[in-house]
DNA sequence: TATGAATGAGTGTTCATTCAT
DNA sequence: CATGAATGAACACTCATTCAT
């Protein structure tokens, strides 16, 4: 560490050394679940590639589980992040197509963050544990489209709005999920983004003949 | 079209006992699966609750690996079955709204076969290996709806027809799929069918406005 | 069975079916012995080869390692003949020097019978089970030899006989047993049985300078 | 010459209680091997007389092959240095019947290290994989023993030397160690090593009559 | 606090052998 | 007698976790 390091963003010393170990142990975790996948994240491996002693390991985390679940909370930051600036960013005045659009955008710009691990991670940890963790983040994103919609009440032709908040997340996040493997072609230049937004667009707003 | 015969299977079973054991190594593993996951699906395990011998199962399948892709195999032909027989009933003569409805109520019909088994295969199936198990799948089914979107192609605004096949199957899948879990009544009562229905036909026919 | 069979060569019809069933299973064992090695003979495995079911491999074998041994007794028979026949030819009236070239000669047919088959049993089968099987057929062998030796006692310069008879009984079959695999050609074209003569027979008579 | 670095090690034990470990397991390992054979050398087997748990093992044997590897190449850099030993305290200015005499005790010594690790040893370790072992063990011996026939080429009565050297290596090998087991008073009290040096000397020496 | 040696329950799998049919 | 389904002890090996140093 150079002398001159700026003192008013040094901690105490053994925290600083701690945030690098757990920032170097999470890294090396994703490194192996993005590049060999689940099965060959062993603890042992995940410390060595991390350049750390598997007794520090277990010294930041309390079992092989956690790691996974700083990693996916980390991940949720940054893709909650992500989506709040690219929302930002059009939320004001536009109009509710222009929103619509903004909204699938970012939720693409969300899966460019890190598609790989956002798969892996995706594959393995919904569905384990009660602290049903993806309900929760898909409950603040619903949120979000919740408040978005409920602004634009009058614009819209759907009766059951909640549904339809569902629906219409469940519906953008399947065809860009999965487009990030099976369509990047269109992913990368904007077919997919215009097709979801007619599909969002015309479900919200088009006049229901029955 | 009903897959080809299982090629994973090490010994056709030629005695009534032997077609039993099978049976048996079948149902236990899809019990420990739907029940206990993935993690618990262990040979040892199964054999046990099928009343088996590890011995046994052995005598069947020539690994773990098997077993899954026996299960699965058996799970998709259930699967390709009902969406056949649900759409060969409303295929003929009516109008393209009550074929999408009919394409969706399969769906569903599809996902209630073992909606546990079906979530538990899917996680784990797709991505192992080369020969991409889940996107023969899903090529077989995205065949059937072009061909029916083909048919009524007057009647449809959408440009790329294959882009929009891609984008009703995936929306459909998630939110059938999703539902069975976080909403089971919409999806009972028939609501998530409309509104889904809505999705798929405002989509593929309303006039684009841009 | 045609009926024309000649009825006098027809044992009881369930032995000689026995005796079928016997040599399947024999040859069976030693094609896998030889091809793939000790670790592939299971008795499975023999039992499929032999056409014969595994409960029938039972009805005539106590146990695997039984196979073993009637394998090595019958190649140990087949190495008998074969080396008595080989002396029988030269022993009455011919040199000492022409006896000891046709006791290498025969030593090199026994092992030209199966050399695979000899190498794999002569490694598995020594050294396992207390009735020492290969010391019984050893001293068989040096029994002849030493019946030779005593036959010409007049011409040999050593003092102990049996430890000579040893000595040479051990380094002849060493060479050529060896040489079946390091030396292949030298064993062809008679180079080998030429040295190991001179070998034996300079042992045997050149006078000692002590 | 020592062997190389023993790349089948996994992990270099660093501290003395590592390398106490590893010592264990090959001590164990000889003692199995020896006394019960190489049916009984089960890791779990090794690991639990070792006093050690399997896990320890596998720390620092990849598997079970390597095990044996290492207890082959100790032993073999054992013998080596046993024979170079013997060798030098005799090589310089002495009679050729005493150099082979001496070459012949050395063979002995060699032998005696541990004579049931040899044999354990020398069953198994051939005739597995391609790097064959033994012909490298083999090849040093005879480059060692065709060096010294080489300077007393002169009193040789042989035409292919090659080839003598290969006979008298095999004869003499074969020998001692048979008789270590069939004939441990002869090996003890020397009449053996008389008897083998009187059929190498002859055989090397005196004139061919044909 | 960091290290890494040590642990051992548990995994997938094999194969000699038995026995009901 | 023949069959082959069934058995289960045993094997090589892994990996999350602990703890003495």
């Amino acid at each position: 560490m150079p002398a001159k390091a700026p003192s008013f963003v040094r901690k105490k010393p053994a925290q600083a050394r701690a945030r690098a170990t757990v920032e170097a142990i999470l890294e090396a975790a994703a490194h192996i679940l993005t590049g060999q996948g689940y099965n060959a994240l062993t603890t042992n491996h995940v410390a060595e590639r991390a350049g750390v002693s598997i007794g520090s390991l277990y010294q930041y985390f309390p079992n092989k589980d956690a790691i996974l679940m700083a990693l996916a909370s980390r991940h949720l930051d940054d893709i909650e992040r992500t989506i709040d600036e690219a929302m930002a960013r059009t939320s004001q005045t536009r109009s509710f197509r222009t929103i619509v659009r903004s909204m699938i955008e970012a939720n693409i710009a969300a899966h460019r963050i890190d598609p790989s691990l956002h798969s892996a991670l995706s594959e393995r940890l919904p569905h384990q544990g009660a602290d049903d963790w993806r309900r929760t983040f898909d409950e603040r994103v619903m949120a979000k489209v919740s408040t978005i919609l409920q602004a634009h009440r009058r614009e819209l032709a759907v009766r059951d709005l909640d549904l339809a908040t569902y629906i219409i997340v469940r519906s953008v996040e399947a065809c860009v999920h999965d487009a990030c493997w099976q369509r990047p072609g269109d992913l990368e230049n904007g077919a997919l983004a215009g097709e979801v937004s007619d599909l969002v667009i015309n479900y919200l707003t088009a006049t229901r003949r029955r």
